[in-house]
DNA sequence: CAGCGTTTACAGAAATTACTGAAATAACAG
DNA sequence: CTGTTATTTCAGTAATTTCTGTAAACGCTG
């Protein structure tokens, strides 16, 4: 860690505590982070003597990673150790992680409220509840089909999108009315 | 909680278990949850009754949850306890909680990714990380200026935008050259 | 301003989650 | 095969987070 240029401790380490509250673990985090700005693949070893943690841990992080499909082993002539590296895209890489969230931290939630729905209609219950679930179902099958349109679009698209900021909404007329 | 409807215990349950995936603690979003679906407002001591945690728990948790403004207090006349509600348009809450995100997940970010372009473009840097941090910064500016112009639309036209779903896209000419 | 009900702060206990080292397994070279 | 190096698994330990009980603070009422 003492190696690296001050700009990319600081990075590695930021990365590992908002990776603990983006949900994963401070190691995992870390090792993305390392990846990301590494000239060039790394190999287990090297991460885990780098990062100052057991070559277990590294290994157990380096699968979770691969899970996800935003790390992949590259292999160097001549070396049979397993070399690794992030994909380079940040908007693919963000798209990864952001669908990974979604069917974390969005599809149970919405496969509870299907099932309460389909209940609901058929027992009797107070009515302030049904509405209630009701609304907030609703309200997860609209973001849902929001981000199917969306994780659909090739990410240059959504790039595009993105940027383009509130001329979208002036397109729609959606804002000028109310407008905030 | 034996009380509550199995429909109602089991969501209680749910965002419970959802809430520790969300950055929150267990009672936290519990208490959020039974206060969403309870036809009336609840005091600390209903609530520590109906979800059997202390009361100590329900107090820190209610000034958590009222701190990111999802929870407000009401009197009942005639009564000096505190009664506790949360807000009931699902779209402002989530809209709420999402800006709670935000400065959590992505602020701190944003910051030492603003001092780290600035020192970059002073001190001397191998390449390749420059381009990577350089990258990621664009994108995390990218995601916080579509994040403040949404943030600024009223809640209805936001539950319009997302309602639109793929017709935004059409619209915009975004998608049909490439589209998936 | 005394007395009581309510809320908050805090220190330690309990539960959860992350990390390590050792041992097992796998992959290859000779 | 056999020896060597690389990777994974797993049980135990450490660190972190959450929860509880107690006690102090607050604020209303008479």
């Amino acid at each position: 860690m003492k190696d690296l240029h001050p700009i990319v401790q600081r990075f590695i380490l930021h990365w590992g505590e908002m990776g603990t509250r983006w949900g994963l673990n401070r190691t995992v985090a870390q090792i993305h982070a390392l990846l990301y700005l590494s000239p060039k693949p790394l190999n287990a070893e090297e991460i885990s003597e780098i990062l100052g943690v057991s070559r277990s841990n590294v290994s157990t992080s380096l699968k979770e990673l691969q899970s996800w499909g935003v790390v992949r082993v590259v292999h160097i002539p001549g070396d049979r150790r397993d070399y690794y590296e992030t994909i380079s895209d940040v908007w693919e890489m963000f798209k990864i992680i952001l669908s990974e969230r979604k069917r974390r931290e969005l599809d149970p939630t919405l496969a509870l409220l299907r099932s309460s729905v389909t209940e609901i209609e058929e027992s009797p219950i107070d009515k302030r509840v049904k509405e209630r679930v009701l609304e907030i179902a609703d309200f997860f099958e609209s973001i849902d089909a929001a981000y199917e349109k969306l994780h659909k679009m090739p990410t240059s698209a959504i790039r595009r999108l993105v940027k383009l900021g509130d001329k979208v909404l002036r397109a729609l007329g959606l804002t000028g009315s109310k407008g905030a």
